[in-house]
Formats: structure tokens, sequence, C-alpha cells
DNA sequence: CATCCTTTGAAGTCG
DNA sequence: CGACTTCAAAGGATG
């Protein structure tokens, strides 16, 4: 480790979450001595950081200087091993395959650096890739053959975990890439660059003889840009333009390499490491950029793909346009003027979280079968505290770099520029100024377990009376419903609690295909008190007084992950602490979670909880709340 | 059709 | 410096 951090040269996350991981150095130290192969990855991955941060230092030394040290180190705690265990030892539902299937691509990222020559990697790193590749576990044929392949290097980094999850729906294949030319696909996992985990590489998608359907069919209903395929899984980052078919809809695909570049070649992600960019790279963004972004001399890409930070005012335009024809012209005009004068819209880069939404949105979706963001948001929410610091740390690192790279691709943005255009465009919504009270109130009680857990379902009811009473009985629905803010019925009757879940629980919560998770909400008249009991230790609670997000703070001083401390604390407070105790500082998140009535049970041992992943509930543990970091006890 | 909802995190503004 | 606000994605729901 050492070079994780490099001195504080990897910046994950957040500050925050810097800071709380911040003593944690030492058990690094104490991590590689056990972990032997995590080491190795870790190694690999430090090694690549340093390379890149060295590379990057060259373009922004000032950046990495400021930044904290990479969250990933300090994910290495203690109590990551025991996490680990447990997460393998119960993975079992939500995601399906390894305990985070996902993930397991978590460390190969770094392999991918561009920065090492092929067979850079050490043997380790290799083995260490191939244990850890789930697809090898789990050996799909198609898997296999792309391993077979000989132009396949190493298929294996192509094939992810949620292949699994949706079969059939491979759009792309990894055959097609490269027959095509389309994009240069690298087959050798370090090409892999670290982003990648965010492509859900199924073995279909790269299956030979599975021939990308029809890749230009699908437009994207908003921008009008025809994009290929899309995988559910994959959430494409940005839409792709005709040209990019045959792209892997990363979620920081506009960055993939396209038409192959012979910049790029040899990367299957767009961010060589983005901490880096070197020269190559710069030209490459820069062609990328907005002209009035970027260095005078570039212009789009060649493949006429924006960046999809980007916003053209096209659909506005377009409308403006029709407008224009009927209406008045002067005004239309200048107003057109005004637009084309306005610079493209650039969006925010992603931040970690977001960046997992847009992974796993789509699983959530097929597991649960809602549709609704709002609700799936929720789920994520959950999902997201759920995670381990490691698995957390790779969409920070994410996270990281896209802000990094959007920062070089825009060095003259600001979020401020957003704010501003939208104040003065008055497009954007105006923010739902809660009111004070009723806003805190809510929050207050959000905690409940009922709502808090997954279950949470019920938060996620925000039309928890309308669900329930549906339109007709809008007479019945609390005031909050009715103002379609959160329900604060079911959040302060306990009793309902109970209810909501089934229905919407169920939905939100049990992917209806788990069996384990299915569950029984019939059977356990005591599993439904055990998870609502149990839900106030979710970790889900964020204080809803305190927007400030900063859960990991506690967690991250207290290694636990966040359920943990969650659950710690409502312990805490099921002891007795009143709430307004619990409530300062650091407390403050959890003093959500107090409710009344949610107590006790929570004690639900902190550290089962934490390690619980929402499917690995315990059979007990009410179906709906797969999602739920409920706990199943480990034990 | 615009906005809400909902989530977390980053970054902005304000006092 | 802390508290608060906006925005980023997403898509159904709502007015």
């Amino acid at each position: 480790m050492p070079q994780l951090n490099g001195g504080g040269g990897d910046d994950l996350g957040a500050n925050d979450e810097m800071i709380s991981f911040k003593d944690e150095g030492e058990q690094e130290e104490k991590i590689s001595e056990n972990l032997s192969a995590e080491r190795d990855l870790a190694d690999v991955k430090s090694s690549l950081v340093n390379e890149s941060e060295t590379n990057q230092n060259s373009s922004s030394d000032s950046e990495a200087e400021r930044r904290p040290p990479p969250r990933s180190e300090t994910f290495r705690d203690k109590t990551r091993e025991s996490l680990e265990e447990a997460a393998k030892r119960q993975d079992g539902g939500l995601f399906k395959s390894p305990p985070y299937p996902g993930y397991p691509f978590i460390m190969i990222p770094d392999l991918t650096s561009p920065y090492l020559p092929n067979g850079s990697l050490s043997p380790t790193a290799r083995t260490y890739l191939q244990m850890k590749w789930p697809l090898l576990d789990h050996g799909s044929l198609q898997s296999r053959q792309a391993l077979k392949d000989a132009r396949s290097p190493s298929p294996a980094h192509i094939v992810g975990p949620f292949c699994l999850e949706f079969p059939g729906q491979s759009d792309l294949s990894l055959h097609q890439f490269q027959l095509s030319n389309k994009v240069p696909v690298v087959q050798h996992p370090h090409h892999v660059h670290p982003l990648t985990p965010l492509i859900t590489y199924s073995n279909e998608h790269f299956t030979p003889g599975n021939p990308p359907p029809h890749l230009q069919g699908d437009v994207d209903p908003k921008t009008g840009i025809p994009r290929p395929p899309q995988h559910p899984d994959i959430s494409p980052y940005y839409p792709l333009s005709p040209g990019a078919v045959g792209q892997i809809p990363h979620p920081l695909g506009w960055l993939v390499p396209q038409q192959g570049q012979p910049v790029y070649q040899g990367f299957r992600h767009p961010y060589p490491t983005a901490l880096t960019v070197n020269a190559s790279m710069q030209s490459f963004l820069s062609s990328r950029f907005p002209h009035h972004m970027v260095p005078p001399h570039h212009s789009l890409h060649q493949t006429g793909i924006p960046h999809p930070a980007i916003v053209t005012p096209n659909v506005k335009q377009e409308s403006s346009h029709s407008d224009i024809g009927l209406n008045s012209s002067k005004h239309q005009d200048s107003k057109k003027e005004d637009e084309k004068k306005k610079q493209p819209h650039i969006k925010k880069p992603l931040n970690a979280f977001m960046l997992y939404m847009k992974e796993m949105r789509a699983k959530v979706v097929a597991e649960c079968t809602l549709k609704e963001s709002a609700a799936i948001n929720q789920i994520l929410g959950r999902r997201w505290h759920a995670l381990t610091r490691e698995e957390q740390a790779k969409y920070y690192e994410l996270a990281r770099k896209e802000r990094q790279l959007h920062m070089q691709l825009y060095p003259g943005w600001s979020a401020r520029d957003n704010y501003a255009a939208n104040q003065q465009g008055k497009k954007k919504k105006r923010k739902r100024d809660k009111q004070p009270g009723e806003g805190n109130e809510h929050r207050e009680y959000f905690p409940n377990p009922c709502l808090s857990l997954p279950p949470i379902t019920d938060l996620s009811a925000p039309k928890k009376c309308r669900a329930r009473f549906g339109l007709d009985q809008q007479n019945n629905w609390c005031g909050p419903c009715r103002r379609k803010k959160k329900c604060i019925r079911y959040i302060q009757g306990e009793g309902s609690c109970a209810s909501p879940p089934s229905s919407d629980g169920s939905l939100l919560d049990s992917p209806p295909s788990s069996p384990s998770s299915v569950a029984p909400s019939p059977s356990s008249k005591e599993s439904r008190p055990q998870t609502e009991q149990m839900q106030p230790l979710s970790l889900t609670m964020k204080p809803a007084h305190q927007p400030l997000h900063y859960p990991h703070r506690h967690l991250l001083a207290g290694h636990p992950p966040p359920p943990s401390l969650v659950l710690l604390e409502n312990s805490a407070a099921a002891a007795g602490k009143t709430p307004g105790a619990a409530h300062n500082g650091a407390h403050g998140d959890v003093s959500s979670s107090r409710q009344p009535g949610s107590s006790g049970a929570a004690l639900a041992r902190p550290l089962a909880a934490s390690l619980c992943h929402s499917h690995s509930l315990h059979p007990n543990s009410t179906a709906p709340q797969p999602l739920s970091l409920v706990t199943k006890s480990i034990e």
C-alpha cells in the first residue's frame, strides 16, 4: 500500500470519506499481511494508481495534492476481511452469483492500466484475476468459448457476472468489436480499465457468433440519437452516436475509443486511467470538447460523438425552431441566438453514487420489476450502503476519475455554470422548498424501521397513502401524500408499516425471482416484526434533517460499514438514549432512525448487519427485503 | 409538458 | 466554517 495513497495521491472519494478513513492507515499493513490475494491486487492497483497519479501529476498536480488519500486505501480495514468473507458466504441475493457479482472486477481495473505494457502484469495479478473473475467461476459455456477464442487473449475480463442476469440480451459481441474495428477492443485483462467495472460485461455480449442484433435500431428518445441496443445492465453512460455503434455502452462510454483510434487501442476504456491524460489522450479529449471549452483548436471528435456531459440544446433548439416557425420571430430569433450563444449545457460529472445507480438500475428494475425511479433509487441507496467499502471505493474512484476527466475536458467549467443556467432559464424545477417544519418532521420519523429498511419500500412510498387508498380515497391520505411528499402515516404509525411492505415493499425489495428473498412474508409473523425491527438498523437512514450526506463519516471512522454503524447507534438508541441525545454530530444521521418501536430489536448484531447484503437475508427475514441490509444472522 | 419523487455525493452559495 | 441548496440520472406519477 503505500502507493495506494501515494501520500494521498489517489483521491478516491469524497473528502468526508477520506477523512473518516484517515486513521486507518495501519490497517493496510495488516491487510497486506493477511490478504495476500487482495494484496496482490492492491499492489497492482496501487502501482497503477501511482502510475496514473504520476502521470497525472504532470497534468494536474495541484489536484492530486490536495486530494486526500484514496478511499480505497482506507477501506482496507480490519473488518474488511470479515466482511468479505461474510459477503462471500452470503451472497445470495441481490447480486446473484458471486458475493458481489458485479464487483469482482473491482481490482481488476487497475490492471488495465494502459500504462502497463501488455504482459506487464505480474503473474499474481493475473492469477488473481482469474480467481476472481466471476465468469470463470460460473464457467458459462460462452465464457469458456471466449476464453478459448484466440482472438481474445483474455476474454475473461469481458465476461461479467451480470451476464447471468440478462441472458439473451447480448447486444454486442466482442467479436464484433474486434472484427468491426469499430472499437479497439482490448482483450487483455490488464487492459481493462478500472472503470470497466461499470460495464457489465456479459458473456453474451461478447459471445462470438452472437452478432449484435441490430446495432442501430434504438434511438434515444431524449436525444434522438440512435444508439446501440443496450443491455439492461449496461447503462450507457452517455448516448452514443450512430457512429458509435458497436461501442460498449460503458458509462463512460463517451470516452471509449472510437473507430480504432490508435491512441486508445488496447484500451477498453476511455480513461486510460483517467488519472492521467497523456498527450495523446489529451488530443483525443480535446477533440471531443466543445470548442468553447477546449482550447480553440478542438472540435468534436471525428466520430462526432459529443461528450456525454455536454447536453446540446438540441432539443430545445428544435423546439425553439418550431416555435420560431410558428411564432414571432424576433423574439424567437433573439432567443435562438441566445441559445446558440449559450454553450452547450455541460453536465456535472456523476458522483460515485450516480455511477452506481447507472450501473445497477437496470438490475434493480429487472429484479424488482419496478420502474419508478424514485423507488428504485431508494433501493439503490440502500444497496449502496450495503456495499462494502471496497465496492464503494470502486465507484468513488470512478467518480473521481470522472471528475478529473471532466475537469480536463472542461477546464473552465464550474457547477455554478449550471446553476446559473437554470436560474436564468428557469427551466429547472425550482427545488421543492421543503417546509422546514414539515420536512423535518418526516425526516425525523423517517427513520422508522419500516421506512428505513428494505422494506423501505415504505420509505419509498412517498405515495404510500396513494398506494394504499388509491386515488379514490384521497381523503384518507395524509397531508404529505396529498402534496406528493413522503408519507408520514406509515412512518408514524407502526402498524401500517407491516402492511405496506407487502404491497409496495414486495415490489421494491424483493426480487421476484430470488427464492430466498421471496420468502415468506406471510409465514413470518415473526419475520415481519423482525424485519421491521431490524430495519431501523438499516443503513439507510440518512438523517433527513441532515441533508448531509455523510453517512460515511461515521462509517468510515468506525470502519464498519454503514449499516453496522447504524445498527450500533440504533442499539444505543434503543438502549435508552433519547433521540436528542443521540443526535449530536456524528450521530445525527442515526437520529432519524430512532423511532418509537423501532428499537429494540435492532440489535441485530451490528456486524452481521453490516455484513449482510440484502440478498443474504435470512430466510426469516421477510422476503420483501432483499434489498435491505437486514440481516441475517451470520453465524 | 414541467415538475415531483428519490437516492448520494460534489460543489456551489450564504450567513 | 457550517448549513443549506443545486444538480447530476432516471422514469413513472402528477398537476
